[in-house]
RNA sequence: GGGAGCAUAGCUCAGCUGGUUCAGAGCAUCUGCCUUACAAGCAGAGGGUCCGCGGUUCGAACCCGUGUGCUCCCA
């Protein structure tokens, strides 16, 4: 069979995909094996595949595709969450495209357009995992807004308020005027702020012109000011004891108040006090009992609260202010300023602290046994850095904004009666009858109750995503939960260790009184090449899916895993993919070199010559094989790419490949074709999890198989404990191989040129078993031994041997020759010195391991032996 | 303001519990090769004050302190 000249990714990667997927290689169901259990973060509906996902995606990937071949039973479910914020920003725009006004529509009525949007753009992204390769459970996909995941999340609102740790009050929240909701603390990005500090002054009240300056940042906020403060031990101020002074432009006559919050050394040590407008504000005012005057609409314009610019954006407002305060002369002065504004993590709008009754979530109680359980590694983290960073969120940790003012989303239960009263049930019916019950009267005459118009936060939904996606809510004791829970290994970003994972173990603790994984593996965050995170706002991420069309999947992963250690960040660099698109195709060029042997198969080919490659190249594989799986069991996957490629690049392809090659057109001997095929097959089986495709192509292209012959599900060998002699031996071939090339280089000598070489050695049955391979491999036409010098020809020491090199064709420089043993002597003289010195301090040889002092001696005999050789040879120059 | 992390070859980074001839990989550079799979390749080579300073130790890229520079998280 003729092979193509480049392996062709994107037919493959078809083929293969629907292949395991159609043999059902994916899918798992609770059997006798051991699981392994992955569920995805399940990426937003409203995304397109990114780098981001590429990484961690391959990740998980790999992990799965490696516990196949270990015998676990591998799930890893796939799904989608609803993006509460960012899904209905989509549906509200496709709304204004067509001419409508979502203001204008009852609620059931968006939600039919909502689903719509959801089930046309919805699953974009996991049609984009496949593309990745990614071995998911397809007939598990789970939605966040599914009607048992639903039922779920409405469930969990209702035990938690029964619990009492659900409540609605009236608190400074974060409000994103564009989206019109309230977000939580963690949605909230404080980016440093290039403003300008304007100092105002209030005139006092009182029969001379006397003022009180402030500083602010936002001096539309004037309107609402309730109070000015001072520090009581502030001289400045001392004489306003119990005075008043009035807000410019309204005249507002406010207080002026004492309190040692304030900070004397910032702008003029006297603040003005918004109430509404600022969670210290706010405090103050509660403690001194001010008024709160919220002069900001929803949607970031100004209230008629404020009595000026009514309904004219905060922003607009700002400059305006600032000309009329001048014009009133009450403008003292401006200066630049910088300072961290709060912005939304979603529409990125400046976010405004305002006053508002929302759903808390009190998680004091719930945060206690998931701190415990990572502190002491019940559930570890990789790498143990993030305990840290854990640990601080947990331990100040406050109280959850869970209500979202949008319609995308879980509706919360909570109903209210006339009188405000409030019913918290799962369903319409159970509330009524609470209702009913606990206000016959009422109830009969006024019958009809109104449920809160809001939604959850969407994380409200995905804490539960380990447990729900096996059902957890419709029966906890069912067999998938039983058997696929607690899952192995969560991986996932360190940006959503708060919004997520933190509040998944809690979630597990309190519901299903266990962990919800046992491990977490953080990826380092995706960078470009000037160090900047990739994101779409920024435009450098590179588009994967043209990357996935040009350059192969496999290339793809490649290029992510290969310098992603765990939680370092990743600078992506399109040379890491042109690296894994030359790795593919130096794998494609293997397989043709290797099948072009199968015709040449032929019996009584001598084949005890390249019997030391064989052996050796197994024991490397073992060797290696063991180095991996440590590796793999580390998390360290990024190592173990770079030990299976330099196998299969280095090992296979430069040394085994090369030394077990016929001569041109000569046969093979079935012994060594077998062999090869065998390795080959062995080092496609560790690759394979980084990647599947070129891998499985390669795997069926060596041999025909069965059905069911498939790499993705051959378990991994065991491997016995690699001949330490044989590497030993086999390392010494190489250096032999490329003392005698860099001098072959060093002259001049092209490589058609043969060269006749001697060899004075006391090992000569290791140089039996390798003298056919060394022959090839420098093109020597003769090899030979001797004990005595060899004249007019190139002397070189390799180890403790010495090699005569005869060429007719090189120009013999003694000089040289001589110049570099001596600078080698050299060296060897101040190595030993130090061993020396090592191993005549009495400290060293009384604290020092036996083993370490054993080495040292070695060491040092191994230079006295090559340092005489050396000399010897010098001698003879 | 509080916390975490990073600094190793021109670039991007490995280097796990301090002890090999340990300073390493890929890319880039230089030399020679269109050699019977692979020029997307082969065979070689050069290149480093392991950020500065101090300490612990018989021994430090690795541990401790400190300075400098950078990044991130939280308030």
């Amino acid at each position: 069979m003729e092979l193509d000249k480049n392996f062709q990714h994107k037919e493959a990667e078809l083929r293969w995909y629907a292949h395991w997927n159609n043999a059902g290689y994916f899918k798992s169901e609770p059997d006798d094996r051991p699981p392994y259990t992955v569920v995805i973060p399940p990426p937003n509906v409203t995304g397109v595949l990114h780098m981001g996902h590429a990484l961690n995606d391959t990740v998980q990937d790999i992990l799965i595709r490696r516990a196949k071949m270990l015998g676990y039973n591998t799930c890893w479910v796939p799904g989608t969450d609803h993006a509460s914020i960012a899904t209905e920003a989509k549906v509200v725009n496709m709304l204004r495209e067509r001419g409508i006004d979502k203001k204008k529509m009852p609620r059931d009525e968006f939600m039919k357009y909502a689903w719509e949007w959801k089930e046309k753009y919805g699953g974009i992204i996991l049609k984009q995992l496949e593309k990745l390769g990614c071995a998911l459970d397809w007939d598990r996909t789970s939605f966040t807004m599914d009607e048992d995941y639903y039922a779920a999340v409405i469930r969990v609102f209702v035990e938690l308020y029964e619990k009492g740790l659900i409540y609605r009050g009236v608190k400074m929240i974060n409000w994103d005027p564009k989206a019109k909701t309230a977000l939580s603390d963690e949605e909230v990005i404080h980016r440093q702020t290039n403003s300008k500090l304007y100092y105002v002054r209030y005139r006092m009240d009182g029969d001379k012109e006397e003022y009180i300056t402030v500083a602010t940042v936002r001096p539309e906020t004037i309107l609402g000011d309730t109070a000015v403060c001072v520090h009581p031990a502030d001289e400045r101020y001392t004489h306003m004891a119990g005075r008043y002074c009035f807000v410019p432009l309204i005249n507002r006559r406010i207080p002026i108040i004492f309190d040692e919050y304030i900070d004397k050394e910032f702008g003029t040590g006297a603040l003005k006090v918004t109430p509404a407008h600022d969670i210290n504000d706010y405090n103050l005012g509660l403690k001194h009992n001010l008024p709160v005057i919220d002069t900001l609409n929803d949607d970031g314009t100004m209230s008629h609260a404020a009595q000026m610019y009514e309904g004219e954006d905060r922003f607009v407002v700002r400059k305006k202010i600032v000309k009329d305060l001048e014009a009133a002369g009450n403008l003292v002065k401006e200066e630049d300023y910088s300072n961290q504004v709060g912005f939304s993590e979603r529409t990125d709008v400046v976010i405004e602290p305002r006053l508002s009754m929302q759903w808390w979530c009190n998680m004091q109680d719930l945060s206690k046994p998931a701190l415990d359980a990572v502190m002491n590694d019940e559930v570890e983290f990789h790498p143990a850095k993030f305990k840290n960073t854990y640990r601080h969120w947990m331990d100040n940790i406050k109280d959850w904004c869970i209500s979202r003012q949008l319609w995308w989303g879980q509706r919360i239960p909570a109903w209210f009666d006339e009188e405000g009263g409030l019913y918290v049930a799962k369903t319409s019916e159970e509330a009524h009858a609470q209702y009913k019950s606990k206000k016959p009267a009422l109830s009969a005459a006024n019958p009809a109750l109104r449920q809160d118009e809001d939604v959850l936060d969407t994380w409200f939904s995905s804490w539960l995503w380990p447990m729900q996606v096996f059902g957890w809510n419709e029966q906890p004791d069912n067999k998938d939960l039983n058997y696929y829970y607690p899952t192995n290994t969560l991986v996932t970003a360190p940006e959503i260790i708060f919004f997520w994972v933190a509040r998944m173990i809690m979630a597990g603790y309190e519901f299903m009184g266990r962990k919800p994984f046992d491990k977490v593996y953080f990826t380092g965050i995706v960078r470009d090449k000037q160090g900047r995170k990739m994101s779409k706002s920024l435009g450098n991420s590179p588009d994967l899916l043209q990357m996935i069309e040009d350059s192969g999947a496999d290339a793809v992963r490649f290029s992510v895993m290969i310098s992603s250690p765990a939680g370092n960040d990743l600078l992506f660099d399109e040379s890491q993919l042109e690296q894994g698109k030359f790795f593919c195709n130096k794998l494609w060029n293997a397989t043709k070199l290797v099948k072009g042997w199968e015709s040449r198969i032929a019996d009584n080919v001598e084949d005890a010559q390249v019997q030391f490659a064989l052996d050796w190249m197994d024991a490397r594989l073992a060797q290696v094989s063991g180095e991996l799986t440590e590796l793999l069991k580390e998390f360290r996957l990024s190592e173990g790419l770079k030990t299976v490629y330099s196998l299969i690049w280095n090992d296979f392809c430069s040394w085994y490949l090369e030394w077990v090659k016929p001569a041109m057109d000569a046969p093979v001997s079935a012994r060594v074709y077998e062999h090869t095929i065998g390795v080959y097959e062995q080092l496609l089986q560790l690759l394979h999890p980084y990647l599947p495709f070129i891998t499985e192509d390669i795997y069926h292209l060596l041999r025909e198989r069965k059905a069911g012959d498939d790499l993705i599900i051959r378990q991994l060998p065991e491997y016995t404990a690699p001949n330490a002699t044989l590497l030993k031996e086999g390392a010494m071939l190489q250096d032999l191989i490329t003392a005698v090339r860099d001098t072959r280089n060093k002259n001049q000598l092209k490589p058609k040129d043969t060269i006749k070489l001697w060899i004075d050695t006391k090992h000569h049955s290791f140089y039996e078993g390798i003298q056919d391979i060394l022959r090839r491999q420098v093109n020597a036409e003769y090899i030979g031994h001797t004990t005595e010098p060899r004249q007019g020809t190139i002397s070189i020491v390799v180890d403790t041997d010495k090699l005569y090199i005869e060429a007719a064709a090189a120009t013999i420089d003694t000089a040289a020759q001589k110049e570099e043993m001596q600078k080698e002597l050299k060296y060897l003289a101040g190595f030993i010195d130090s061993l020396d010195k090592k191993l005549g301090n009495e400290k060293f040889v009384q604290n020092a391991k036996p083993e370490v002092i054993a080495f040292e001696r070695k060491k040092k005999a191994d230079a006295q032996a090559k340092i005489k050789t050396l000399e010897e040879s010098i001698k003879l120059l």
